[in-house]
DNA sequence: ATAATTTAATTAGCCGGCTAACTATATTAC
DNA sequence: GTAATATAGTTAGCCGGCTAATTAAATTAT
């Protein structure tokens, strides 16, 4: 589930306050696209989760219903699954506790590394995966659909300069 | 601290895959770019947090102290702080209690309302918030920078559409 | 004036992130 | 072959979201 988001989001001349007040010279603009930046990804992924919900789904746990239909044999290890989702072993440990409490996923020992655990899809974790996914898509197509084919590259290139001011900000951070 | 973030996207071939399975008629780049957004606000965020963390701070704590800053008499009831962080009265109430601990804050209660509480900020508060906002604004410059004025106008129109996709896709759910 | 309702804040308990610590097994080094 | 190290998974405990329930006080209705 997502976090709230603030509804007091500064208008220029607060801004240009707390900003003089420190003798920061950034530009104000920067500042406001960076803040409704984060506006619009929270209230998008609120609503988007809205949508999950509505299908007793979590985007995270939708995701390793994805990861495991794709895999050979439908089958991952919680730590492939860690590997792909981006998380800790920790956080999958907890995820996989309640998608098998769901039925959607089950256990099996690995035949090969008995430290190891086969984390297989269950039918039902397969029908309400094949159930979800269209309305996962018109989700998306509401979300992103006023977007032109053209806005789209524009978009994924503005993406790429934040990406790129996210890089440098964590080589900065390293010294 | 920010969610983790998929490092396994699917590339334009699986994604076809995917919605042909379920005879989605989307349109591949609008998903991928959905995804696209959704990493590079995740990896964004997690930088910028990593930021707060070196002082100490979480971003909803640091929004705490700027609304304050900003208050009359740096006071602001705990319903005021929701309203304007966007976060229920609970969660609040849980940030308040670290930031007490912290001694960033401190609580009195109302004269004119016994049930309502007053949230100050204290020396210790104010020293920390203008003691970081230069370093949040070298961040927010090191992320955004690279996007020029123009640039910047683009993205805001771009997330326009997606805050009005947003918007629909909540009306579609009230029905 | 008192009863009913609304409001402010907190608490309990769930979720999904995280780190750190632990257990059990595999692997590597000697 | 055994000792040291690395790896797979879980657990405990923290954080900041949430909803629902609770307490105390204020307000409104009658």
């Amino acid at each position: 589930m997502e976090k709230g988001n603030f509804k007091d989001r500064p208008n220029a001349t607060r801004l240009a306050l707390s900003i003089g007040k420190v003798n920061s010279d950034i530009d104000i603009d920067t500042v406001q696209q960076f803040l409704n930046f984060q506006y619009s990804y929270r209230e998008m992924q609120r609503q988007y989760d809205a949508v999950l919900a509505k299908y007793h789904l979590t985007e995270s746990r939708f995701v390793i219903l994805m990861f495991l239909y794709e895999a050979p044999h439908q089958q991952l290890l919680p730590l492939q699954l860690a590997e792909k989702l981006g998380a800790t072993r920790a956080t999958v440990s907890k995820l996989l506790r309640g998608l098998v409490d769901q039925g959607r996923v089950n256990k099996q020992p690995s035949p090969t590394d008995k430290r190891a655990t086969l984390i297989g899809l269950t039918a039902e974790g397969e029908r309400v995966l094949l159930s979800f996914l269209p309305h996962n898509f018109d989700a998306v197509q509401t979300l992103f659909g006023g977007l032109s084919s053209n806005e789209l590259t524009t978009l994924s290139h503005l993406l790429a300069k934040i990406q790129n001011g996210t890089q440098t900000l964590e080589q900065e951070m390293e010294k």
